[in-house]
DNA sequence: TAGAAACCCTGTAGTCGCTACAGGGTCAAG
DNA sequence: CTTGACCCTGTAGCGACTACAGGGTTTCTA
């Protein structure tokens, strides 16, 4: 199968494809007499399961750690357990960090409901402050 | 004051600053006449509104917006309510997605609590799989 | 059988918001 | 007079793609 058909199965761009095979995610498929990248199903299977990976925001380089792992079965599954978990905590951050920025937003939305002169507009005014209280929300990272 | 001393007072990065100012964010200040960057109290306030806008996960695209806003009162807050809300709105979606995601990857987790010779993995395989159960929830997107 | 449309190739540049150099110049203290 | 801290410009890197440009190949249709 070409690269397009490979891509459509997947529902994965052309272009991400061969981003994978460069970035060394995907193995080197034969080519073509034309030079076309010709996959077999075990490329499939794998694109499957780096798609699928991707899809729970696990990155490209915990990707690679998991088709390791896959490939040698002798260290059990201990290391993906532990690799999930990770990243399941740096979700977890994420999301109480998203928590924190809403309430800051929609509070500050708050100081104006009323259409005024932007002149006036407590918003811009709060966003011009120090924002001396709030120094620990200010510096914390989401991704 | 120089911009070490501008960055200091901001909790900003020197490299940041000079960033700003290359992506039109920040105005050009004067220069000494060995070609240092020379900075008054206008750009010490600007940058707060940047780095307050930014700590609350602002584009830098709408921050030149609300800069805009800021400078034309004319226009009214109402564009700036506008903007927020479609701001809060963004988040509340990353936040939706970020739960399904947990769940997700907290189910997967499950699957594996002791461990086993990766062979018989079963997050591993689950990973595998084609996953048409949970369409909808791999195309979305968090950024 | 010609020609158009659809596919494929490589390589490079862009996205966002910085961050990290390299390779130089300037300034203040000891 | 040297050391170190600061400043300058310009470029490259991050992650995970995406979007060309500028070519070649295959497949469909008239």
């Amino acid at each position: 199968m070409r690269i397009g058909e490979l891509a459509k199965r997947t529902h994965c761009d052309v272009e991400t494809v061969r981003y994978y095979e460069k970035a060394g995610l995907l193995q080197e498929p034969g080519r073509s007499s034309a030079g076309y990248r010709e996959y077999k199903a075990e490329h499939q299977e794998r694109l499957q399961f780096i798609r699928h990976c991707r899809s729970l925001q696990i990155g490209l380089s915990d990707i690679r750690a998991l088709l390791e792992f896959k490939n040698n079965p002798a260290e059990g599954c201990q290391s993906v357990n532990q690799l999930l978990d990770h990243h399941i905590e740096r979700i977890a951050e994420q999301m109480a960090n998203l928590q924190t920025l809403q309430q800051q937003l929609v509070s500050l939305r708050h100081q104006c409901d009323q259409p005024t002169p932007s002149q006036d507009c407590a918003i811009l005014q709060n966003l011009s402050e120090a924002a001396s209280g709030n120094d620990c929300a200010c510096h914390t990272e989401l991704h």
